[in-house]
RNA sequence: GGGCGAUUAGCUCAGCUGGUUAGAGCGCGCGCCUCACAUGCGCGAGGUCGGGGGUUCGAUCCCCUCAUCGCCCACCA
């Protein structure tokens, strides 16, 4: 892996064949009895049809970054991935191809049908574990696993038969959200409310006794063909006497009785009700309370069914409406209709409009497992980021429901129930093993048709991808798990029914950290999505700038708790910031690497009395950067992180060590050696701390530095640790001197238009002892980037000049002869002066304000007087300075 | 209807324990193809930190309030 470097950073002829080369060493595979200390991050699985979107680019981006950070600091660290069936999804896949055949599920069978799921996802899924591999992402995929392998599906089994023995599973009538177009019920969370403006219509349904109507308000008409009762509040005076009356259901010839009901808010509407048990929540309990029947008048695709008047049975549910208010309204029913903006549920698969309803379901009781769940959150035995986040989870689990985990569908584990077919047994048996005959009386058996929710095998994951139930050296070593990194949709349904898992079947969190990342928008904010058309590819902007840029633009533009805006519309914009890092880096490599050829020396060997100012200044710069930078990674300010790094690597080290060491680099000079030996292991470091942010260019550069090991990986290269010895407070500050000098000369250059060919010359005055010395070590750098002829420390000479006073007051002149604008100079000072007046008067306010001086800390004041003094100074000069320019205005 | 978050340079965002001449990247202006890099180098302009009030010696930062935007939760039909 060390061929010559390309004169132009190519990333794609460098990242394939190097995640090969990591792949074919096999570095990310991890041994369970290999001795260290384990941090374990489970991905969280991708649909198996998933192509790689942006937010897999985010989310798995940020995984890798953790990942590789640990790794290196040491730890055993294993990054399991896998992929999700994804019940509905794969299953709604497949049947449109079918729809292609002019064929449905229901034509080709269960079986067949099964099996061509089956042979699809093989032949077609997990794509998105390859597009992985283009990131970068250091994976196990040894481990790889797929939530139906036989493996995770006894795991399934497993949790299913003890929750029942338990007593935590039950079977249950109940109004659940039906999808009418995937024919399956959703959970709670798969039913997604969206604000909709809708419509209310005021129906009246006559009494009994033809003395008027009762108005009842209801924004779904079509389910009045279910009603069985209208109720009131048992208390209001409008009704209280009507309780217990009849009411004719118009469109129908039904007798339905008032009923009183605390549920029913007096003050909505008319404040009477009409109660459709069998198609809404509230009308369920409703109906529970008063015996009511409950009336299904719909099909499975939400067509009516036979219990409504003939013509209405087959109309779609909207078609329905209209026709039932259509008839209302010829009978003179129809009391009003108002405008009406409320939340409707909406499938979370295919977006139709959710119907309520009532059907047989198993449920999960939660509370028994979300108390524990609670409890863990508020002993910190697993912590959320942001921090937030975590009052969004207690509050969740404070009011869980019970989880509907069938679905109707094919794809997915079946239920492990079998029901007996024999009459006066019909015994409902739940087993880990497949049944073929009745355990109690040995009849025939038939297996329940549905299957689990796909959450019902992911959130096992961290421990069934381990090998559980078996009790593998895996879970031994890997359970639990350190950190997961997910999007915040997904808290409830994955995140915390994870931890409950965890603590039912393993006794311990599935992770310590919860770090809960933002979304990818657009510029408008808008979430990234396929109907919107707004999404990035990342693999078209891997192909364009490499995985690196990528991954440097998204870690650098995410901070916690805030979302990634991107502008689709143009990716050079948007991926600048990365590519032009990565070259930027490539470029610091060539030059580096091409004067290190000749080895660089370990830094340990050179005596501390052969380091020039410069290299005491880029050391102790690499010492604060690893310190930041180590400190940023761990708290998962990943962001601040790579800036720190970034700014090492770029102004730090190529903008002012690479120009200043030049010279040292250039043939067989003194210091050489030093300069070489401090170059290399400042670089070195610096690839190290980028390596978690951007593992591609780091390790082609690493690789090839002098003293890198042959044959070896950056990542596992051991992570910088700050050296007190070479932190040099001193070489900060007398470094910046020389910089600051050199920035003075540089503005006055530039504004009085000297050409860059052209040399001028320098006198430094008054200058501070700290100025001072950073001229006498860093002479030839001073002159040599400021391109001075003559640098001369004393008194200035009195002719027409550019000046600048520096914070320590040092003055920095520049005799410039016809080139200065005699009046421009003046209005320039004099502007520099009057600005710092406004200070140094603020300032005097704030050291005269009694309040202050007794009340402020006294390290504040002194830091306040510091700066008043120097102020004061500066203006002093640039004042004295104007006088001696003979400036009159 | 509840709960939460955001509002800082033209754009996207930092600013984490209240004291900074309020920062970065992109964009913009001026000057440069300086033998690693024009995906670059040097210099520079640009901000009443959403409005109002309060606490404090001192507020971008803490509290209240208003405005705008966004997210989550919710069985008012």
């Amino acid at each position: 892996m060390t061929e010559p470097l390309a004169p132009q950073y190519d990333p794609r002829a460098i990242e394939g064949p190097l995640y090969q080369w990591w792949m074919d060493r096999g570095f990310y595979t991890v041994d369970a009895n290999a001795p260290g200390e384990p941090y374990v991050i489970q991905i969280p699985p991708p649909n198996v049809t998933a192509v790689l979107h942006a937010g897999h680019g985010l989310n798995n981006t940020l995984q890798d970054v953790l990942i590789r950070f640990e790794r290196m600091r040491g730890r055993k660290a294993l990054w399991v991935p896998g992929t999700d069936h994804a019940g509905i999804a794969t299953q709604n896949v497949v049947e449109k191809l079918l729809a292609k055949e002019g064929l449905t599920r229901f034509d080709v069978g269960r079986e067949a049908f099964v099996t061509r799921v089956r042979s699809f996802v093989e032949e077609t899924g997990g794509v998105i574990l390859e597009q992985l591999k283009a990131l970068g992402a250091s994976c196990d995929w040894s481990r790889t696993y797929f939530t139906l392998d036989e493996d995770l599906s006894r795991a399934v089994r497993e949790v299913f038969v003890t929750l029942h023995e338990r007593g935590l599973i039950y079977r249950g009538k109940y109004i659940i959200n039906w999808c009418p177009r995937c024919l399956t019920a959703l959970s709670n969370e798969e039913a997604e409310k969206e604000e909709t403006d809708g419509k209310i219509w005021h129906l009246r349904y006559p009494r009994e006794d033809g003395l008027g109507f009762v108005t009842v308000a209801t924004t779904r008409p079509e389910t009045m063909l279910g009603d069985t009762a209208v109720a009131v509040h048992p208390t209001d005076p409008r009704y209280v006497a009507l309780i217990g009356t009849q009411l004719r259901l118009p469109l129908t010839d039904r007798l339905i009785p008032i009923v009183g009901d605390e549920a029913v808010e007096a003050d909505f509407g008319s404040g009477a009700v009409k109660v459709t048990p069998a198609h809404d929540p509230t009308d369920f309990e409703i109906g529970k309370r008063h015996g009511l029947a409950q009336l299904d008048v719909m099909t499975d695709d939400a067509r009516m069914n036979d219990t409504v008047p003939e013509r209405f049975r087959g109309l779609d549910r909207f078609e329905a409406r209209k026709r039932v208010v259509a008839e209302f309204e010829a009978l003179g029913l129809l009391e009003k209709v108002d405008a009406h903006r409320h939340a409707v549920g909406h499938c979370y698969r295919c977006d139709t409009i959710v119907e309520p309803r009532l059907s047989d379901q198993w449920f999960v009781k939660m509370q028994p497992l979300a108390d524990p769940a609670l409890q863990a959150y508020r002993a910190g035995r697993v912590s959320f980021l942001p921090e937030r986040q975590g009052d969004n989870y207690a509050m969740w689990l404070e009011n869980i429901r019970d989880w509907c985990i069938s679905r109707q569908l094919w794809w997915g584990h079946r239920i492990p129930v079998w029901y007996c077919e024999s009459e006066g047994c019909r015994q409902t048996n739940v087993s880990r093993t497949d049944l073929e005959a009745c355990p109690a009386c040995g009849g025939a058996v038939r297996q329940d048709e549905d299957v689990l929710d796909t959450w019902f095998s992911s959130w096992l994951v961290p421990f069934s991808s381990l090998g559980w139930p078996e009790e593998t050296d895996d879970l031994r070593a890997f359970y639990p798990g350190a950190t997961l990194v997910t999007a915040p949709e997904i808290l409830f349904f994955w995140v915390a029914r994870m931890i409950m898992a965890g603590l039912a079947f393993r006794g311990e969190v599935p992770f310590r950290t919860v770090y809960l990342h933002g979304t990818v928008r657009d510029t408008q904010h808008r979430k990234m999505s396929k109907s919107l058309g707004n999404g990035i590819d990342p693999l078209e902007v891997i192909d364009r700038f490499g995985a690196d840029a990528l991954r440097y633009t998204m870690v650098s533009g995410m901070a916690v708790g805030t979302d990634l805006i991107l502008d689709p519309a143009d990716l050079d914009v948007s991926f600048a910031p990365g590519r032009n890092f990565a070259n930027k880096l490539w470029n610091i490599g060539r030059f580096l690497l091409g004067h290190l050829e000749a080895g660089a020396a370990p830094l340990a060997s050179i005596p501390e009395s052969e380091l020039t100012l410069a290299d005491r200044w880029i050391l102790a710069r690499a010492e604060a950067t690893i310190r930041e930078a180590t400190q940023q990674y761990e708290r998962y300010r990943l962001n601040d992180a790579a800036a720190a790094v970034y700014h090492f690597l770029w102004s730090d080290l190529a903008d002012w060590y690479v120009e200043q060491v030049k010279p040292r680099l250039y043939g067989n000079v003194p210091g050489g050696e030093t300069a070489r030996a401090v170059a290399a292991h400042v670089f070195d470091q610096g690839l190290r701390l980028l390596h978690p942010v951007m593992p591609f260019i780091t390790e082609t550069l690493w690789q090839r530095l002098p003293n890198s090991p042959a044959d070896a990986t950056i990542s596992f290269a051991a992570w910088p640790r700050p050296t007190d010895g070479r932190a040099d407070a001193v070489a900060l500050e007398e470094f910046g001197a020389a910089q600051a000098i050199i920035g003075a000369v540089r503005a006055l250059r530039a504004e009085y238009a000297v050409g860059p060919g052209q040399t001028v010359s320098v006198t430094v005055s008054d200058a501070s002892p700290v100025a001072a010395r950073a001229l006498a070590a860093e002479t030839d750098t001073v002159r040599r980037l400021a391109k001075i002829e003559t640098l001369t420390v004393g008194a200035a000479p009195d002719e027409p000049g550019g000046t600048m006073v520096l914070d320590d007051r040092t003055i920095v002149f520049v005799p410039l002869g016809d080139l200065v604008d005699l009046k421009k100079e003046c209005a320039r000072l004099g502007a520099e002066a009057d600005k710092l007046d406004t200070l140094v008067a603020a300032q005097d306010a704030k050291l005269g304000n009694e309040q202050f001086v007794t009340r402020a800390p006294a390290a504040i004041i002194e830091k306040e007087r510091e700066k008043l003094v120097a102020w004061r100074a500066q203006a002093e000069a640039l004042r004295a300075k104007r006088t001696a320019l003979g400036c009159t205005d």
